[in-house]
RNA sequence: GGGCAAUUAGCUCAGUUGGUUAGAGCGUUUCCUUGACAUGGAAAAGGUCACAGGUUCGAGUCCUGUAUUGCCCACCA
């Protein structure tokens, strides 16, 4: 951004520059610096222009770009600009995101490849180092994201552990904390071990697993009776201190007030009894292990058992486990399974199929772990977060998404926001060590919502103390552990913005207008935005959610660089140009639906830009563009009528496009001006005018209806038009501040479209004939047309010329009684009868076959049509234009039936 | 256990409020190196819209159920 190349040559050079193929690597640096230079990307809050806003989902600081990049960035610069275009004040606000465990854990990896490790650095110079890793490599993704076009305001990039925005973060815990909506806590959390942190909910993935179920044989104290309790995770039982029983089951009733004992450890277990134990699962009995499963915690604080904890952070035994002190939870759960086994207390294992939960970023399996956390309390948060998108404030496109965000908003559970990671922001607690000395925290201090949480000698701030209110001590000791990566960025679309200081940005930019993400965050970040922005701006940060799908390979699987399956970005950037990405990236995407990408699917894209490259090309050949005026629009009746038919098309297309974007249907969009500019413009306009083309008015024609096209593609392909555009007669100086095409309603000519529509019907039908006779497309053919009708005679004789030229006729003979030549094949286009003369060439048999083949298809049509006429409930019931067309179409089959049979009379 | 998607041409997928003969790209077949483009042009073949019911004059589209696949959520000891 800072060290500027050139500006890019002046446009129009001379005609023989101009390649046969679009290079896109010769175009796209250069204009995306342009673009840079002249700072269209910036915005402004003191703009009169109605603000549009995006901010970027940030990416992690140490992230490459992915598919699943391409397609996010892609749409909302597709929405970006074509707001800007608009006349918007677009503000697309980038960023990244500091990722704590997926940062640390990379910068881990590269300290073991030195034999380091981060605990033999020490905390302060590891976190020196990520810093460092982050300068060297946290720009990578941003250059990617120039490369594809984005046109984001550079100079906002903020990052989520910028000054400002960990300014934003203690506020808002400090805050929080102050109303009551924080505590710190002794609980059952996810725990990763090869990790060693505490993880959300959310970021434990829950995968089916075919696990076993055991059953396992436990005495009754003082008997030779037992109890046979099923459990997944033998291993546990080590820290089992009870065991349980529904109330009313039968079979157990007799063991209440008795002792179990544990095998292997002969420790004594209470018999417990309560409503939420499952007489039906396994044998209905239940062993207990607090300190292992969530809902065994429960259990234990409810009846009073004791918490055995037997694992140490890294999942390995501890002291508790007695002889399996030291192994890991999996080899102890081998041998204790042995063990077992040997002594005849596992009765039976069953395969059964749970689901297991696995660490979000590295995929170990995840510990219900009992260890102090801080923890959000959300459910006031919630409340307001589920109003706004009850009263429709914030929309979900597409629709369904808005379900799935109120399940979890109205079931929400607290945060457990606290990280034993070191890469991250620091919890803005201190504890004074004499305080707590004095007067330690009771073990089970419980938190009661909407109070505030206090522990003796701990202060919450925004910034360091100094000293300890209470005895003065100056030593005190920050909380060693960091908050959740998403602490902050549940704040991005207003701490971007400056908050909390007051900023008139954020007056103008926020709430922001939609935000363009996956479902995959809908709980981790964008309903955390939703209650931050309503809790702490008093409104919901934005007006519409965008949700689209996961990007796979072709195969279905999600696309990931482990999997090397992924098909990257930047290796299509560099061999088809961004466009072509962007095309092939967009064209894929219905809305909402996940989308596979191959290769292939990026070559359409690419040829794509060559086409238009190719029609710019050819017209500017042929275009005295110093002429031109594209204000100066000649008068409509001076034009030829294919120049009409093609503005016409332009207008509707305009229409079509403006409105496929308003409505977020961007693939439809770009299908439609695929179909116009490809099969239009190109294949039927540029033909058709190619004897006219010295013309004045095809001339403006042309002009504008390239202008125009490509200004609405220019959201999609930014590159390629840009350079076109650049070259073609055009208004300012550059097409991505010139203003969005506007329909032009008198140039919407439906009448001229139907002719056109016939004409180009009678074209091809003329050369269906031909191809299927085989006749070299060098070759001139006689051809008579029999229009019985005057409209479509007049017709064919205004535009008789278009059908000489375009389906290579030597002769062309139309009248209303036209006998059909000897040795001629037939066509039939509506009403109008084609003959095309074949001397030499055509075979009756062949011939015959040909229309006896359409005659069935007639009459097979004529029957459907038939019975539906004379169906007296459709002619009553259906509306009456529907009823009149199908009688019209009737007429018509009926029509092309009899001349199908008098061609057949008549073949030669 | 609950929920959400998907099922349409050989392949990958479109198909707003139900309404002529269901579309595209790729692939296939035939022809064409014609002064914009072979990353191209012309023409063509190819579909009982997963299945079974129902609503309706009329269903790919709405309703119910079934099957298959994928995803999400859930204290599935």
């Amino acid at each position: 951004m800072s060290a500027q190349p050139p500006v890019p040559p002046a446009p129009a050079p001379s005609q023989d520059e101009i390649s046969k193929v679009y290079n896109p690597k010769l175009v796209e640096k250069t204009w995306y610096q342009f673009w840079l230079k002249k700072g269209y990307f910036k915005a402004s809050s003191k703009s009169r222009k109605k603000p549009y806003t995006i901010v970027i989902p940030p990416p992690n600081v140490t992230g490459i770009l992915h598919m699943g990049h391409g397609l996010n960035n892609t749409l909302q610069d597709i929405l970006t600009r074509f707001k800007r275009m608009q006349g918007y004040e677009t503000l697309w606000m980038p960023g990244t995101d500091h990722a704590g465990i997926a940062t640390q854990n990379v910068v881990e990896k590269s300290l073991r490849e030195e034999g380091l490790t981060r605990h033999s650095l020490g905390r302060e110079k590891f976190v020196e180092r990520v810093w460092k890793w982050r300068e060297k490599y946290g720009n990578t993704i941003i250059r990617q994201l120039h490369r594809l076009g984005s046109s984001c305001d550079w100079d906002r990039t903020r990052f989520t552990m910028d000054e400002g925005l960990s300014r934003a973060v203690r506020e808002v815990f400090v805050r929080l904390y102050e109303k009551g909506l924080i505590y710190r806590g002794k609980y059952i959390i996810n725990w990763c071990p090869r990790c060693q942190t505490a993880l959300s909910d959310e970021e434990a993935q829950h995968k089916e697993i075919t696990g076993h179920l055991y059953h396992l044989k436990y005495m009754i104290e003082g008997t030779d009776e037992h109890v046979t309790i099923a459990t997944t995770r033998p291993e546990t039982m080590l820290g089992d201190t009870a065991i349980g029983f529904h109330p009313s089951d039968d079979r157990y009733k007799h063991l209440a007030g008795k002792t179990a004992i544990l095998p292997l450890l002969n420790r004594r277990l209470r018999i417990i009894q309560d409503e939420t134990i499952d007489p039906k699962f396994g044998t209905g009995a239940l062993k207990i292990t607090p300190a292992h499963d969530p809902v065994d915690f429960q259990l234990a604080q409810k009846h009073g058992l004791d918490f055995v904890n037997i694992m140490n952070p890294d999942a390995t035994l501890n002291e508790n486990a007695g002889p399996y002190k030291g192994l890991d939870r999996f080899e102890a759960r081998k041998k204790i399974i042995a063990e077992l086994e040997d002594r005849r207390i596992l009765l039976e294992t069953k395969e059964h199929l749970h689901s297991v939960g696995h660490c979000y970023r590295c995929q170990t399996v995840i510990e219900p772990y009992l260890s102090p956390q801080w923890f959000v309390h959300m459910k006031p948060l919630a409340k307001p977060a589920i109003a706004a998108v009850k009263d429709g404030r914030t929309e979900f496109v597409p629709k369904r998404w808005t379900k799935v965000y109120l399940d979890w908003m109205t079931n929400i559970k607290d945060w457990c926001v606290s990280r034993q990671i070191w890469w991250g922001h620091r919890i803005p607690v201190w504890y004074c060590p004499p305080c707590r000395a004095k007067s330690p925290v009771p073990d089970g201090k419980k938190y009661v919502p909407g109070t505030r949480y206090t522990e003796p000698g701990m202060i919450v701030a925004r910034e360091a103390p100094t000293r300890c209110p209470d005895c003065g001590n100056k030593d005190l000791i920050q909380d060693e552990d960091v908050l959740d990566t998403w602490f902050s960025s549940w704040l991005w679309p207003f701490s971007t913005l400056g908050w909390p200081d007051k900023n008139p940005d954020l007056k103008f930019f926020y709430p922001t207008s939609t935000l363009v993400t996956g479902y995959e965050i809908i709980f981790f970040w964008v309903a955390r935005m939703m209650m931050a922005g309503i809790e702490f701006m008093g409104k919901e940060p934005f007006k519409q959610v965008y949700i689209h799908g996961i990007v796979r390979d072709e195969t279905g699987a999600k696309m990931s660089k482990s999997l090397g399956n992924a098909v990257d970005p930047i290796d299509i950037i560099d061999e088809y140009g961004a466009d072509a990405l962007r095309y092939g990236i967009i064209s894929i995407t219905a809305e909402g639906q996940d989308v596979y990408a191959s290769k292939e699917k990026f070559e359409v894209g690419r040829n794509f830009a060559n086409k238009i490259w190719n029609a710019a090309r050819f017209v500017l050949m042929n275009l005295d563009t110093k002429s031109i005026n594209l204000k100066k629009a000649p008068r409509l009746s001076s034009l030829s009528p294919v120049d009409r038919w093609i503005l016409s098309r332009m207008n509707r297309t305009i229409e079509d496009i403006t409105g496929c974007l308003d409505r977020s249907r961007f693939n439809e969009a770009l299908q439609v001006l695929y179909d116009f500019f490809w099969h239009q413009f190109c294949d039927w306009y540029l033909e058709l005018t190619k004897p006219n083309i010295q013309s004045k008015e095809t001339q403006w024609v042309l002009a504008t209806v390239l202008d125009n096209t490509l200004k609405l593609m220019h959201p999609f392909m930014p590159f390629v038009t840009e350079e076109i555009w650049q070259k073609v007669p055009h208004e300012g100086e550059s097409i991505m501040v010139a203003p969005w095409p506007k329909v032009n309603k008198r140039q919407i000519d439906r009448k001229v479209e139907a002719e056109l529509e016939l004409i180009l019907g009678e074209i091809q039908a003329i050369r269906n004939v031909r191809s299927a006779w085989q006749i070299n497309p060098k070759e001139s053919v006689t051809v008579a047309v029999k229009a019985s009708r005057d409209r479509e005679l007049k017709v064919l004789q205004k535009y008789s010329t278009y059908v000489v030229q375009m389906a290579k006729v030597s002769s062309l003979q139309i009248g209303k009684h036209v006998t059909r030549p000897k040795e001629s094949a037939v066509a039939n286009i509506g009403r109008v009868e084609t003959y095309v003369v074949l001397s030499g060439l055509i075979d009756v048999a062949v011939e015959r076959q040909r229309i006896e083949a359409a005659l069935e298809e007639v009459e097979k049509m004529m029957r459907a049509l038939e019975g539906r006429l004379k169906n007296e409930e459709f002619v009553k019931k259906a509306p009456k234009e529907i009823v009149e067309k199908e009688r019209r179409r009737a007429e018509e089959l009926d029509n092309r039936k009899r001349r199908l049979e008098e061609n057949l009379r008549t073949l030669a």
